[in-house]
DNA sequence: CACAAATGGTTGCGCGCGCAACCGTATGGA
DNA sequence: TCCATACGGTTGCGCGCGCAACCATTTGTG
C-alpha cells in the first residue's frame, strides 16, 4: 500500500451522507409543507408549536423550544403570531409570573384536529414506500445517530 | 370501531419521522460543520461549492447549483466569495461567453486536500455506530426515499 | 437575417433568523 | 433582609437567503 497525497482522496457529494440526509429532510419538509402552509397559511415554525402545544396540553415556550429544538426567539415570534390569529392565547402563570401558559384556542384546536391527520398520513405514506427490512433499519439507524448526537427530546 | 372526532388523534412531534429527519440533518450538519467552518473558515454554501468543484474538473455555476440542489443566487454568491479568497477561479468560458467555467486554485486544492479526508473520516464515524442491518436498511431507505422525492442527482 | 424567446449569471430588495442586550421575576446565599 | 445571580421571555440589529428583475449572450423560428 503506497502512501499517496491527501489530494488524491475525493468527495462525490451525491453520494455523502451528510449532504444526502439535509437534501432528504428539506425534500420530505416541503413535501409535507403543501399540508400546513398552502392550506393553513402556517409556517414552520408555527406548525411545530401547534403540533407541540396539541389539544389540551398547557406548555411554556421554554418547553416548546426544547422539544423543537428552535431558538427561543424563532419560537417567541412563532408564538406572537400564532396569538394575533387567534389560534393559540397566553396567560400569566400564577406559580411563576415570569412564564406564561400557552394553550390552543377553540379555533387553534379546530385548525390541529384537521392538520394532524393529514400530516400522519403524509408520513405514513412516506414511510409506506420502504420495505420492512428498511423500514425496521431506517428507524433504528435514526434512534441510534439521535443517541449518538445527543439529539433525544 | 367508533368514529371518533378527528381532534382525538394527536401527533407525538418527537416520534414524528420528518421532524426527527430535519433534527438529525441539522445535527449531523453541525457535527461537520467543525470541520469546515471551525478550521478554514467556510460556510455551508462555500464548503458544498469547494466539495462540487473538486480538485481537477472544471464546471459551472449552473451544474453546481443543480448537483447541490442550492439556489443559484446563493451558489453565486459563495463562488465570489471563494473566488476574493483566491479558493477558486473563474474564467470565461470560449465555446458559450454567458458561462464561467469555475476551477479550484492551487490553494482551493490544498484546502480541499486537508478538508475531504476529514469529512470523510466524520462520515465514517457515524455510520461506523449503526449495525450491519441498521446500515443497510437506512442507506436503502435513504435512496428509495430520494427516488420516491425525485431528490437524485 | 432579424427578432423573439431562452439561458447563464449577477444584483437590489424584503424577510426571517440568530445573537446579544434587555426587562421583569424568582431564587439562593451571606 | 438585601443583593447578586439565574431564568422566562421579548426586541433591536445585522446577515444570509430567495424572489424577481436585470444584463449579456445564445438559440430557435419565420
Amino acid at each position: 500500500m503506497t502512501v499517496r497525497p491527501p489530494s488524491e482522496q475525493t468527495l462525490e457529494l451525491a453520494a455523502f451522507v451528510p449532504f444526502r440526509l439535509n437534501r432528504l429532510a428539506t425534500g420530505v419538509s416541503e413535501h409535507l409543507a403543501v399540508v400546513y402552509q398552502r392550506r393553513f397559511g402556517l409556517d414552520i415554525p408555527q406548525w411545530r408549536v401547534m403540533a407541540t402545544v396539541g389539544p389540551q396540553q398547557a406548555c411554556t415556550a421554554q418547553s416548546i423550544a426544547a422539544s423543537t429544538r428552535m431558538h427561543k426567539t424563532r419560537v417567541s415570534r412563532a408564538i406572537a403570531e400564532l396569538e394575533t390569529r387567534q389560534l393559540v392565547e397566553r396567560a400569566s402563570s400564577t406559580e411563576d409570573r415570569r412564564e406564561r401558559e400557552i394553550r390552543l384556542t377553540k379555533a387553534g384546536r379546530r385548525v390541529y384536529g384537521e392538520l394532524v391527520p393529514l400530516a400522519l398520513a403524509r408520513e405514513a405514506a412516506l414511510l409506506e414506500c420502504l420495505s420492512p427490512e428498511q423500514l425496521c433499519g431506517f428507524l433504528g439507524a435514526l434512534e441510534t445517530l439521535e443517541r449518538y448526537l445527543h439529539l433525544e427530546n
